[in-house]
DNA sequence: TTGAAAGCGCTACCAA
DNA sequence: TTGGTAGCGCTTTCAA
């Protein structure tokens, strides 16, 4: 091998450049006008075939791809959808119906992204998502103020959505109270003659979202029947569980929400453990209605909770996106149904 | 209210247009330029005291953000690392290291974006992710060739990394090769006495990946010692686990690797069900250490899957988008240690 | 210290 | 049927 003097080698071998739209021109002997007729397939221009099959073939042979950010940039809009990804631990529950929100929208044509924004909060992260020039945003969660909402309409989403318990001023809402999986897993137990309930709440951080709200709903539930309400923190171990297992009879409860499945498995085993009847001596009540909880025993009674679906979801932002102006929606859409099995 | 004629009033309230860096600068009274310069901070030019507060000024009153794209196709690249999102259901597991990686790469001022690519495949679905001219592409599982490899590397993507059972040409992967789960509870099993084992196999769709490895590791550990190996279909239901049970004895198994501790607590409450001994009788042992198996009684013996740690992905990330030229790395990432616990 | 202007890759209007 | 070209929003070089 001959080093030729004068003509450096590049450390790393030579980077070719990325093909655009000329490239294929120059090579198909067209213009980039027609470039961009044959690969659109703009029906308003007829190419005649001869030539299509030349620019095809140019493109294929360069590996030409177009360059989406500026494609969007001169058509002045995109089909971007965006999700920041959910911060919190999300269920199975919940990516199954992202996959269907996101299987429906991308039959509408819209593109789904899913962007990271750890680290960034409120309006901090409105912005960064603003940066990208969505065409709508799916936010989860709470976080996103009115002023984040007004950041995202500002640089051009036609539609902001929130998933969250609460309605943020100027977005449409998917309001998803959780309260009413407390309130319905409290009339369940109060039904079943229990007055002294105890409501576990995971000492997990980020789950406030959902617990307060469940706990609340216990509480709005239990309210004038008489019965009581006790929290019960509870940190997602064994040794934790067996803690508050030892002190349950000091406690005195009848009846525990365990705020999900899991949980619920959690301390019913430690109760077991501890001598505790399930449920004669104390009913359990679980959320989620994981296939986990048939398999125990007792088989575990639960909160079904149902999500809107994807498809929904996918129509709602469709409508939001082509009708702009519309003054945003609230819909309520958490479903909770309990399912009673042998543990309460 | 009156109708002005011959201007028609828009059927939504006016969009105002999204404010541009032009715009600031009108509004301040400076050039482009100088807008420009104030709110990157660009340290090779100074601007006076007065003029970048009016200029933030602006910016804030405009509410003005700046258009992602537009920065990076002037720049001529961007600093977004691609990651179609899994189309497999993936466990906590995955997810937290996901997090971890993410965090990680935002620490490194990379900025991370999912991508839903459903209903995409193969070289399809390369092309869409290439089209968004991502500096660097991680693809978890497998799906992307050769092909797709070069795909991405042609337009501009600096890193590939794939993370899955194969290595594929082109690209940097992080094996994650299972036939090591399987290799681990064969291995187990084959020293604790058991002669002939039972594979769960799931019948879900999509988890061929990783079960597939883990039948060939289990009969690659038996090889030799004279024990058999026996696939084992399972739907992840209660149903299909009890009629799986009810010809447990016929089958004449005395050990079982169940794929992951979920289908392991699903089969092994059902072997319990139709009166089958855990251990004596047959052990079983699951997969992913989940807290699950610790609640289960008999304990669950379980294989421990260690993941690499997202930091040290980020850095590989890194490093490959530093140096595109140099060779592809290959690490073996998945760790599978033996967790003992009761039922093995 | 600030401004004018070129140009990133693409599409769509208008002319030829 | 095809080509020339303006311009999307931004940064950066060069000049003033």
């Amino acid at each position: 091998m001959v080093q030729i003097p004068n003509q450096p080698v590049p450390a790393s071998p030579a980077q070719r450049p990325v093909p655009t739209s000329a490239d294929v021109a120059r090579l198909a002997g067209v213009s980039r006008a027609t470039v961009s007729y044959v690969l659109n397939n703009t029906s308003a221009v007829r190419i005649s075939e001869p030539t299509r099959r030349r620019v095809h073939e140019a493109a294929r042979d360069l590996g030409y791809v177009p360059h989406a950010a500026a494609r969007s940039l001169r058509a002045g809009h995109s089909r971007m959808v965006l999700m920041p990804a959910p911060t919190v631990p999300v269920g199975p529950l919940h990516s199954r119906f992202f996959d269907e929100l996101q299987g429906a929208l991308g039959r509408l044509e819209y593109t789904v992204v899913q962007y990271g924004s750890v680290g960034l909060r409120g309006d901090e992260a409105a912005r960064a998502w603003a940066e990208l020039r969505p065409v709508a945003v799916l936010v989860p969660g709470s976080g996103l103020g009115p002023q984040g909402v007004a950041v995202l309409k500002r640089s051009g989403a036609r539609a902001v959505v929130t998933l969250g318990p609460e309605r943020v001023e100027g977005a449409h809402a998917l309001l998803m109270d959780h309260d009413r999986v407390g309130h319905s897993a409290g009339t369940h137990l109060a039904a079943r003659g229990r007055r002294r309930v105890g409501v576990v709440v995971p000492q997990e951080p980020g789950l406030e979202i959902f617990s307060r709200p469940r706990l609340a709903g216990v509480r709005r539930a239990l309210r004038g029947t008489g019965a009581t309400t006790t929290e019960l923190p509870l940190a997602y171990e064994e040794e934790a569980a067996a803690r508050l297992a030892a002190r349950w009879r000091a406690l005195g409860l009848d009846g525990v929400f365990a705020y999900n499945d899991e949980y619920a498995m959690l301390l019913m085993r430690a109760l077991q453990d501890a001598g505790v009847a399930v449920p004669e001596e104390t009913a359990v009540i679980g959320a989620d209605d994981l296939m986990l909880g048939r398999l125990l025993r007792p088989r575990l009674s639960t909160v079904h909770i149902e999500l809107p679906s994807g498809r929904d979801l996918a129509e709602l932002v469709d409508r939001a996106v082509r009708e702009p102006g519309a003054p945003p929606e609230t819909h309520e859409v958490l479903g909770a149904r309990i399912v009673q099995r042998d543990s309460s």
